[in-house]
DNA sequence: TTGACTTTACGAAGAACTTCGTATAGCGTC
DNA sequence: GACGCTATACGAAGTTCTTCGTAAAGTCAA
């Protein structure tokens, strides 16, 4: 059971894992307080997803010091890409060309946004050839 | 509880919805035969499933005939949309820029996939002016 | 009408998710 | 050392998800 890719996270632990992305490492404390800015979670059950999260390995865990730091073990965009592959194969039958274009008729962009997908596009076509 | 939005279907009604959106309207044994080509689900799995989908709004039933026929109740691309956005929000901050560009980078399209998206593009610029 | 077959209905079981209460242990202070 | 604060650990409860067994009802043909 080496390295088997780890199953996604749910929402909640997701939430969790943007906090440890923006804020780096962090303890219980730190996240629940973070979290806690509009809905109410409890202490514990930050602790406990934690607890989870580092049993599924989506965490690593530090606990040199008393209180526990928690460090995200993905980078956000490994995990951003990891979510996207999954739902391109679930709901887009694993084409990621209709995924981006329903994602862009989907919602509005910016003129800037749209400049910056092209350029990225250049990019991409440009590594092609 | 009017028309209260419907929870993001899960994965095994997502499968079941796939193969509504293909065959269109089905019965259960319509659906069953279709997904058991490759793994293995019960038929009454498939008709507890879509009972609950009823029940969640996903598919409406037609009782008429004594086998119910099941049709999906929103488009394939409106609900390939509502997740998206679900994702967006979950995990890229409600930015469907950066989706879009973490979805190119993550995997490899064609070059007529590349350029379907640049014409994409184009049109929606086109229409924003 | 009886029997074989198909279909829906019901309920239950096990897993995963989310939440939290309570217990326990570490640590600093008086 | 005792007290109070903070932290982790444990376990349990309630919900959802997925699966399926079994019962009941409809349908057709012999």
């Amino acid at each position: 059971m080496v390295d088997r890719p780890h199953p996604r996270p749910t929402d909640a632990e997701l939430a969790i894992l943007r906090v440890l992305w923006q804020r780096g490492p962090s303890t219980v404390r730190d996240v629940h307080e973070e979290l806690n800015r509009d809905g109410a979670t409890g202490y514990t059950t930050i602790l406990k997803l934690l607890q989870i999260m580092t049993e599924k390995g989506h965490v690593v865990r530090d606990e040199t010091e008393r209180a526990h730091v928690y460090e995200a073990r993905y980078s956000e965009q490994k995990t951003q890409r990891q979510l996207l592959g999954d739902l391109a194969d679930r709901a887009f039958g694993g084409s990621a060309a209709k995924l981006v274009m329903q994602a862009l008729s989907g919602r509005k962009a910016t003129a800037e946004e749209l400049s910056a997908i092209r350029e990225f596009l250049d990019r991409l076509e440009g590594d092609a050839r």
